[in-house]
DNA sequence: GCTAATGTACGAACTGGTGAGTTAGTCATA
DNA sequence: TATGACTAACTCACCAGTTCGTACATTAGC
């Protein structure tokens, strides 16, 4: 998710014993390993030996594989907040406001397939990780107070005439991200489309803004 | 997917040998299994006992576990195909039309849940059983047809105003729909909202025809 | 010297796949 | 319609290779 740079090199340049270099290392790995071809299907052996240490520092710092697989959820959530703490929209009017945002979750999941592979994965496993997590139960997203706040203000100008709250605009923003990266395999072999496909991406940005922004704006028939 | 009844009973009421029934009852168990644990998590000798025949005869049959899991794939996908040629909404006027098609993907994600648990699984793997089969390659899915018509139809009208194609607005319908089955544990377990709560549905099932429906008929800013 | 950190070697249980033999059903023929 | 040859359908036991996890030994750093 971070650094998976230098991988080999006999625990780098620091310290020869570096407890929090060593875990981060697992962690580098085990995330590859399981966004790759997922949890029950990862080898503890083979992370260990992706990594410049051994299977048995595994069990020590982190218990088990199912621990590990809860601490690479825990850190990936973790990078997808700080990026959402980030966020710096809220000096536009509703509608630029919304369109940005909606584009910086269409960028953040184009640039983290892993952490959606890792998502879904843990979707098939019924978040059973997430639920044994102390850091992650209910965590909620910083996003939301922002598309609440927006949302809020787009209303009272008259903007708005949509009845959504703050989670279901972002599921609906996120699912339109979350499918085109997701599914893009199972898409790209029944249609012959790449949803991907970097030609395509400003067209499928434009497509994610208009579509919000539509339904957000849209005239209701009967209210 | 399709007859998981009758599953116990050495082989049913029938012949007591009976190829097809014996394939059929294999796919059966081996969809629910695939769909339950994944690909990698999915052992063949469980399948086996949950079947009223032998491990044997899964390689008798398929040659293999990864055969088995692209046979798997090829009937649910052989599912949706019959359930999108049942479609029958060109009588309706444009608007109408799309959005009850919409609706009828709302329905048929929701009411198979295991299929989409199947496309997650098989995304895990980029669609490699999809590519491998001659089945579904490129199959594309009636409703392209269907959607098509309605855009032009809608288009000519007046009615619409966007310039998406069919596989574009195929795919926007589909991500909605997807995500809310797909993602529901993850979603509920971080933001405290289960997506697929039936007092909610009429809600989620209204907010995907209204999303769709206000990008299609939106009066664009600058064409 | 004490402890946290690390490495080695191993094992019990599992897992996909197969070899070899058996039985049920079919059908041509007498 | 009885029979026997034939084949599809099926069972059982087993193997070779993994795979998670751990007991035990060792080392670095304070």
């Amino acid at each position: 998710m971070t650094s998976v740079d230098e991988p080999a090199r006999p625990h780098g340049n620091g310290r020869l014993r570096d407890a929090a270099r060593t875990r981060a290392e697992i962690l580098d790995v085990a995330t590859l390993e399981f966004a790759r071809v997922g949890y029950a299907g990862a080898r503890v052996d083979d992370i260990a030996a992706r990594t410049s240490t051994t299977k048995r520092m595994i069990y020590y710092y982190f218990g088990g594989k199912e621990q590990l697989f809860t601490a690479v959820l825990e850190r990936a959530y973790g990078v997808i907040r700080e990026a959402e703490q980030q966020l710096d929209v809220e000096h536009l009017d509703p509608v630029a406001a919304i369109r940005r945002l909606a584009e910086l979750t269409f960028d953040h999941h184009e640039q983290h397939p892993d952490f959606i592979r890792l998502v879904s994965i843990e979707n098939i496993h019924e978040a059973e990780h997430i639920a044994a997590s102390e850091k992650l139960g209910r965590i909620g997203s910083p996003a939301l107070d922002v598309i609440g706040r927006i949302l809020a203000s787009g209303r009272e100008s008259g903007l708005f005439t949509a009845e959504v709250d703050a989670v279901d605009l972002h599921a609906m923003i996120s699912s339109f991200c979350f499918f085109r990266v997701a599914n893009r395999h199972t898409f790209g072999a029944l249609f012959g489309r790449d949803l991907v496909d970097p030609a395509q991406r400003e067209h499928y940005r434009a497509m994610l803004g208009d579509m919000v922004i539509a339904y957000l704006t849209a005239e209701r028939a009967t209210d």
